[in-house]
DNA sequence: AGGATGAAGTTTTACGTATAACGTCCGTGG
DNA sequence: CCACGGACGTTATACGTAAAACTTCATCCT
């Protein structure tokens, strides 16, 4: 047989559909006597009733169904946010629909394509630039984590204080006594990124004696390991440190350092960015900088659900914490 | 303004409702004349309208949106299988929602809370044994893929050679010279780890004077390491290969080689499974075998498809590929 | 006694879309 | 001169649910 809809178990347990939706609602009290709940209740169990969610949804004019735009899978803090999104998302019976936009860190296209749920709204996280074209034009309440926080078109944003991490790591190489810094910079224009560099630049300004040498790197460990031997080749004196926008990069650069036949930390110091599983999944395990990332995925959500219901969220930029591993020491030379 | 409905736009054209559907639908090939056409398309284009979702949903009785449920997101093979899934979707005009079952590799909770738009089918990838009961109250069509064929819940079932991947790694250690084994399984009761027991103690019939211990391990890096230390310390004479069920126990089983104090592949080979973004992450990369992941998504995805068209799937074992890397080299003792 | 109250339902309506069924006008062939 | 079929639309209806508005009947207070 079809589906059995609300008018057939309201049949089989003779009864109006409006008793069936107001049994199963559990907005009955003293609306509907206990013994008739029962016999309805009995009745959709027989008949394995599930109510039609488009129908539902059409009715109530809402999904309780938000996006999780993310620019990557394999990025456990990507996962890590949706489990603090999710988290919350459940426990206000909503549900999270994760859209991992294709081409990585880029263009979001149609992800109305890949959810078409209706929607109730959207979060984005660590998007590039120009790449929410397609979501802005939907006119559904936007939280942008990680983000430029300029962005005005974002009903809210939820900020890492990536500056701070960025300090506290450049200052943690200064005050092993490392002075000539390599920076591998991630190879997207995304606002994280142009964090990291302007906060490096700013915590070196209280070294004087300090050099910096920015390299492009992509974020793949292969693309970063070139990127990285092509740096530490071409500059002399040889870096004594190096500075990577992400553990993943970072994973690339230690085994460029490995392949030039250094050693780390006693050659070269190495620094990642996130704390992904990664950082410690490699050898020597990596000095990093570890992102409240469920946190993240939590107050995105809470902002998101507070604009739904017309407050007005607030906004602050969550602590990191600098974890120091095994991927650094004092420079030797 | 609240959002425009197709009425709205009927009304800003001045033509009734049913003609802004047909243009709209693209089906007005006789009915409508090119000039009305026009003017319902900038009327929508104007009032910047989007169909209700919902709605349509509700009035077609589909949604061209189907689940992938998976069990991990850190794992980039479900990222790939995400990948050829939404691929294939897009071309048939379908929706992929993603649905991180919330304990990794464990039961799903009514994934229908994550994703609350109704659905036309459900995929499943690597789901445990009794993980799925839910999904299979709901009276889906569902195609699961590297699951135990035998499973007759599933409409249809898209599988990867598994035994043939872990018969070839086997005969590549045998054929280096290694007879004394140590099996690092995944400490999770799904079938996609069963077949590779079975498979290793098969071929390893060929060879009467090899040994094989197994020890359990978790599907971490750290929880793996502790587990190979354990098993490393515990057997004599020490096993001179570590066959592990997953890259990331085998990424946890060079840490703990390299805590003892030996070299990796001169002391002990290590090879992992599944060719993840972390088999060549690692120092030395390992030797590993490669699953098809995006063409696991894509036959999924077709099977899934042909059975919403009422057509049989057919369902064949798609061929692996062993990759020999840095972690795997004749014994030395 | 007689209206007010409340329990226990039912009838009706609306959500926005897609499409089947139905009109209307006009040119044309017989 | 009239029936007929295309071109161009419109009107009406159904999808399944939630909830507002209404009915019925028994009880209770004054």
């Amino acid at each position: 047989m079809a589906r059995p809809t609300s008018k057939d178990v309201a049949h089989a347990a003779g009864v109006s559909q409006a008793a069936v939706s107001l049994v199963l609602g559990d907005k009955w009290r003293g609306r509907v006597s206990e013994a008739t709940a029962e016999r309805v209740r009995t009745a959709a169990r027989d008949l394995g009733y599930r109510p039609n969610l488009a129908a539902r949804n059409l009715r109530l004019g809402s999904t309780r169904t938000v996006l999780l735009v993310v620019p990557a899978l394999t990025n456990d803090f990507f996962a890590r946010v949706y489990t603090g999104a999710a988290r919350i998302a459940a426990a206000h019976d909503f549900g999270v629909v994760l859209y991992p936009s294709p081409d990585g860190i880029g263009p979001a296209k149609d992800p109305f394509a890949s959810a078409r749920s209706a929607l109730d709204g959207v979060i984005a996280s660590s998007m590039a630039a120009g790449a929410l074209a397609d979501i802005r034009g939907a006119d559904l309440p936007l939280v942008m984590l990680d983000s430029d926080p300029a962005d005005t078109t974002a009903a809210a944003h939820v900020n890492v204080d990536l500056a701070d991490g960025m300090r506290q790591m450049t200052e943690h190489l200064l005050s092993l006594g490392h002075r000539r810094f390599l920076h591998l910079a991630a190879d997207v224009d995304s606002w994280t990124f142009a964090v990291r560099a302007d906060s490096i630049a700013h915590a070196l300004r209280t070294a004087p004696d300090a050099t910096l040498r920015t390299e492009h790197a992509p974020l793949t460990v292969h693309g970063a390991r070139a990127a990285a031997e092509r740096a530490l080749t071409a500059t002399t004196p040889r870096p004594t440190a190096v500075l990577c926008d992400d553990d993943i990069i970072a994973a690339g650069a230690c085994k460029a350092v490995r392949r030039l036949g250094l050693r780390i930390p006693e050659d070269i110091s190495v620094t990642g960015f996130d704390d992904l599983a990664l950082a410690t999944a490699v050898d020597p395990e990596l000095t990093t900088i570890r992102m409240p990332a469920e946190l993240v995925g939590e107050r995105g959500m809470q902002a998101l659900l507070h604009v739904l219901e017309g407050k007005e969220p607030q906004s602050d930029a969550l602590p990191v914490e600098l974890i120091v591993r095994d991927s650094t020491a004092p420079p030797t030379a």
